[in-house]
DNA sequence: CCACAGGCCCCGACG
DNA sequence: GGGCCTGTGG
């Protein structure tokens, strides 16, 4: 049915034949690693027989688990719906369903996103009567998550905290567990540490998994973390038939704590691994491939790696000095316009930059020019306020603990239920024990305001109506009895801004998501809603085949390819963003990432930057990012927007030609900012064009008349 | 005791 | 540009 030796090349296929034992694929971008663990699946299933439930395949996105299966199930013609393809959180959690009981983890837990994480780690700050300024709960939600991904447990931190500030952190991190496990919640490290402790300790369990799976693959193996690492090499305890395949040049992770290591030491943890090297480069031009090898090659702490093609020379890398962001954005604009006139499908099409911030103004762009477009990320559609307000009803309803989803919708909408009133409750709570849904159901009459306890009561009674057919009843149809019943869309047509009705527009998705899932799932039920929505991302939301011109951040393009990529925003302080550049390490993850940027192209690849760039209300001179000198200039199609012979926008020409925005922007009252004198605030305006001197007052040098000279 | 407006501050990538 | 906190008015 399948010819694999043409389907592949030599050395993929012989990592697709190593069946035994451990194999280590280290090779560049586009040379065919996906592919590579995508036919070994079907080789496994196909030729050497293996139950497709016998092979545990780990992919970097729910996206990418979808499309190896599909791929697979259209190469053998089979359903695969019973084998284990997913992420780690994915899989993690399938498996703490299942077995978690082991370990005190009830079946119907539910899952805590970063945003419940850092709510959760507020109210123990709280409750510590701890200063949340000084303490910072994002900083110390993120230091429990770095200590549950190195498997350290509060009382091993405890011990070894010499600080007293460690001590703290020691005290809120146990609390905090100990207030997960009271909501039946776990946070998303814990589905991976979890997993691991348990198979440490029920060793039953571990060999029971370990068994069932025969064969292991793993994908984008550059970014796993210490105990996403642990968890594979307890399920090799017995057997050793592990095949990860990765890019250290790729590794773009470490924020979340991927470590590099992990493919590096690869080889010390299975002695004796099959390393194999693919070294031809499938996916872009010749002119491509050099550049962005070019790139990486100033990296020092890496393995270097031989990357050919085959492929034609093609178009040389475009690179693009724009005078400022509108200008970046109407030429990328204009760009993409040709290069649909030529056939490029739009949906071959991205625009890649490295903070969301800077989608808006090609969003602006395209919308003006009629050109449809998706923007993969940002602000994720189920971390949307709207979305998560009518999920935490829902996860309130299947589990009356969980107090962080009732803290969030006591009060949304607006009932008059303010924070004394939540506080009052949370303290009674406390000491008698028990959640805070049971103080307010339990029919006993609070200490509080008669209009709060009515608020209260009718809160109550709202809940428990919803609850009644919570069994039966399917996802989507609870979504909308909550709307309806809630009053929330109410609220939002009376409140009938632009906003508002992107909102209602989106809870209408909520529910065609729902839909979807129904339609898609054996078994709908709430909770496995729950579930599969928590470890959504917004790339798996993402549908390639719409042919809508892509946006999204180089992050979310990871494993993606495209006819024709634009990087944006290669400015100082963006790309690489300012924090990155003091540290080496730091400096050659973001260099690593402009890699991976580039070589996801397949021919057309163009690179901008801008002299001017506003941002938070001001407008910046960053200056060029250094990846710009590391460019291969010779090889390279330099455009220049900025009118010949001035230095932009002191320039008298270019000024001259750019009034309106001169105006608008240096209007008196706005912030503005010098690369000498740093932010200042524009107090006169006077002239135009060339001309204009604006008076800005800078806090530590004082008034200074400048011409038009930012 | 709650809601809302305005001022403040800060600002990265995400399962 | 926006989330969070504070102060004020209801
Ligand atoms: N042997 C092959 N013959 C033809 N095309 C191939 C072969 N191997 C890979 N390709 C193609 O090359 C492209 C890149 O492959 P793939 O995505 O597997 O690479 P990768 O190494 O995982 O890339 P990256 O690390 O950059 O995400 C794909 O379009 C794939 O179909």
């Amino acid at each position: 049915m399948i010819d694999f030796a043409s389907e592949l090349n030599e050395q993929q296929f012989e990592g697709v034949r190593a069946i035994d034992g451990p194999v280590l694929v280290l090779a560049g971008a586009g040379s065919g690693k996906t592919r590579m663990l995508t036919y070994k699946l079907a080789y496994l299933v196909y030729e050497v027989g293996v139950p497709p439930y016998s092979i545990l395949a780990v992919t970097f996105t729910n996206k990418a688990a979808r499309e190896m299966r599909q791929r697979v199930e259209q190469l053998l013609e089979v359903n695969l719906s019973n084998a284990w393809v997913g992420t780690f959180h994915s899989m993690c959690g399938k498996i703490l369903r299942k077995s978690g009981e082991a370990i005190g983890i009830p079946r119907d837990f539910v899952i805590y996103d970063a945003d419940d994480s850092v709510q959760l780690v507020k109210e123990v700050i709280s409750d510590f009567g701890l200063d949340p300024r000084s303490l910072e709960p994002k900083k110390i939600a993120h230091a429990i998550s770095a200590l549950k991904r190195k498997l350290i447990s509060p009382d091993e931190f405890l011990e070894r905290a010499k600080t007293p500030a460690e001590r703290t952190i020691a005290k809120i991190y146990a609390r905090y567990d100990e207030l997960l496990r009271k909501a039946k919640a776990v946070d998303f490290d814990d589905m991976i540490s979890l997993v691991v402790r348990m198979f440490r300790t029920r060793s039953e369990i571990r060999q029971r998994y370990s068994e069932e799976f025969q064969y292991i693959l793993v994908d984008e193996f550059q970014d796993t973390n210490e105990s996403q690492f642990a968890f594979l090499r307890e399920l090799t305890r017995t057997h050793q038939n592990i095949t990860v395949v990765g890019d250290d040049d790729q590794s773009i992770y470490s924020w979340r704590g991927a470590q590099l290591r992990n493919i590096l030491d690869f080889p010390k943890y299975y002695p004796g691994c099959k390393i194999i090297r693919l070294e031809k480069n499938y996916r872009s031009t010749a002119h491509i491939l050099e550049t962005a090898s070019v790139v990486i090659a100033h990296n020092r702490m890496r393995h270097a790696k031989r990357l050919y093609t085959t492929a034609p020379a093609g178009e040389r890398v475009k690179l693009v000095r724009a005078p400022d962001d509108y200008a970046e954005a109407r030429y990328v604009v204009q760009r993409i316009v040709d290069l649909m006139d030529e056939g490029i499908p739009a949906g071959e099409i991205a625009v890649l930059y490295r903070i969301n911030a800077l989608s808006r103004l090609f969003e602006q762009e395209l919308r003006q020019r009629g050109i449809p477009y998706v923007v993969v990320g940002g602000v994720g559609f189920y971390e949307r306020a709207e979305i998560k307000d009518i999920l935490a009803y829902i996860r309130l309803l299947v589990n009356p603990a969980d107090d962080v989803s009732l803290r969030r919708i006591i009060n949304t909408p607006r009932r008059g239920i303010g924070a004394t009133t939540v506080q009052a409750i949370a303290e009674l709570a406390e000491s008698a024990g028990v959640s805070m849904y049971e103080v307010i159901s339990s029919g006993e009459p609070l200490p509080i305001r008669p209009k709060q306890r009515k608020s209260i009561e009718a809160f109550v009674e709202l809940i428990e109506d919803l609850k009644t057919d919570i069994d039966s009843v399917l996802p989507s149809v609870l979504i909308q009895e909550i709307v309806e019943r809630t009053g929330y869309v109410r609220q939002l047509m009376e409140e009938d801004s632009i906003q508002a009705r992107a909102r209602i527009e989106n809870i209408g998705q909520l529910v065609a998501a729902a839909q979807e899932f129904e339609s898609q799932s054996d078994e709908p039920t709430i909770l496995n809603f729950l579930g599969s929505v928590t470890l959504m991302t917004d790339v798996d939301r993402w549908k390639k085949g719409e042919d809508v011109v892509n946006l999204m951040t180089i992050h979310a393009a990871k494993g993606l390819e495209f006819e024709a990529v634009f990087v944006v925003g290669l400015e100082l302080g963006v790309f690489p963003l300012t924090r990155a550049l003091q540290d080496d390490e730091q400096l050659e993850e973001e260099r690593r990432l402009f890699y991976v940027a580039l070589t996801r192209a397949k021919r057309f690849a163009t690179v901008t930057y801008t002299i001017q760039r506003s941002r938070f209300g001001s407008v910046e001179e960053l200056g060029r990012s250094p990846f710009i000198d590391e460019l291969p200039q010779d090889k390279l199609d330099v455009v220049d927007l900025v009118p010949e012979g001035s230095i932009v926008f002191r320039s008298v020409e270019y000024a001259r030609s750019r009034e309106e925005v001169y105006d608008s922007r240096y209007s008196p009252g706005i912030v503005v900012w010098h690369p000498f004198f740093g932010k200042g605030v524009v107090m006169e305006v006077r002239g135009a064009g060339e001309r204009t001197i604006v008076t800005v007052d800078f806090p530590n040098f004082g008034r200074k008349k400048l011409v038009a000279k930012f």
